[in-house]
DNA sequence: CGTTGAACCTGTTTGC
DNA sequence: TGCAAACAGGTTCAAC
């Protein structure tokens, strides 16, 4: 799944593409990532696309009001890999997802405003004492706090461990044990890594593409993440990988100080092949 | 309240 | 060379 950024990518990428078309038909294929297929089915067709938003990780299509009456049941279909909207100028949106970590749902308005309370602050706007109550009063370690989409909305692994190398905070420190400027700088450099990611189109690690299936370019950026054994950009350290809060998560031993009892994974051996580089 | 591990999927890379 | 394990932009839930 993409974080704040490409989720934003995308999301002007479609904006322009989609916005004011009219779906005309729901084609599923696999949907054991959806809750309730056929919502998809029986509200779709005939709504126009009015506005194409971000919230958090999420990309939010709103739909014009059901004009006529609901559209007769649709059959269900062959398994396929993804879901395609048939929109009224003749193109398909397609949803592909191999690892279907993706999720869609149909809700209406009260549903939907249900749904969105249970995601935590943007991180984009959060300003600095709301930010500092978010972190500074929890005993979990911070990068479970980042990734918690309950607290923030939108930060996902990449994002988590670029800002709090930047921040030099390690990801395995308590948010109680922050202080003040600690939190600040931690909200200020995140904001400007979401932003500068977003300019830059969005991280590429594999195969994430953008509207126009052109790839991201922030990997290029990326001072720590997928980094592991290479030198920090700081200080020449060898940048080391650890699991926190069940993630990989790469951090600067020198820069980002451990918590006492902290151990990182070894660095992977070079035991018998001789890495070319 | 907080952590850990498993489950959910499939594709690709790594390591023995 | 080949195959199994590890790993991947993530979330959720049970168990402790």
């Amino acid at each position: 799944m993409p974080e704040l950024p490409e989720v934003e990518t995308v999301t002007r990428g479609l904006r322009r593409a989609i916005l004011g078309r009219r779906i005309v038909s729901v084609e599923l294929g696999k949907t054991d990532f959806i809750d309730d297929p056929t919502a998809l089915e029986q509200h779709l067709p005939g709504r126009e696309i009015e506005a194409v938003e971000r919230f958090g990780k999420f990309m939010l299509l709103r739909l014009s009001a059901a004009s006529a009456g609901p559209s007769p049941a649709a059959q269900p279909r062959e398994r396929h890999t993804h879901v395609c909207l048939l929109l009224d100028d003749g193109r398909e949106l397609r949803f592909k997802d191999a690892r279907r970590f993706g999720r869609i749902a149909y809700l209406a308005e009260a549903p939907l405003a249900e749904e969105l309370k249970r995601f935590g602050a943007d991180p984009l706007e959060v300003k600095s004492k709301e930010f500092e109550s978010l972190i500074r009063r929890r005993h979990a370690r911070i990068k479970a706090l980042l990734l918690d989409q309950r607290v923030l909305r939108g930060v996902g692994n990449i994002y988590a461990d670029e800002s709090l190398w930047k921040a030099k905070i390690h990801p395995a420190r308590l948010g109680a044990k922050l202080n003040q400027s600690q939190a600040e700088t931690l909200r200020k450099v995140l904001r400007e890594i979401l932003q500068k990611a977003i300019v830059m189109r969005g991280s590429s690690i594999s195969d994430f593409l953008d509207a126009e299936g052109e790839p991201g370019e922030y990997q290029r950026l990326h001072r720590v993440y997928g980094r592991e054994g290479k030198r920090c950009y700081r200080c020449r350290t060898p940048i080391r990988r650890a699991i926190v809060a069940g993630r990989s998560s790469y951090f600067c031993p020198e820069c980002q100080p451990a918590p006492r009892g902290f151990l990182a994974l070894p660095l992977p051996g070079k035991s018998k092949s001789k890495k070319k580089r």
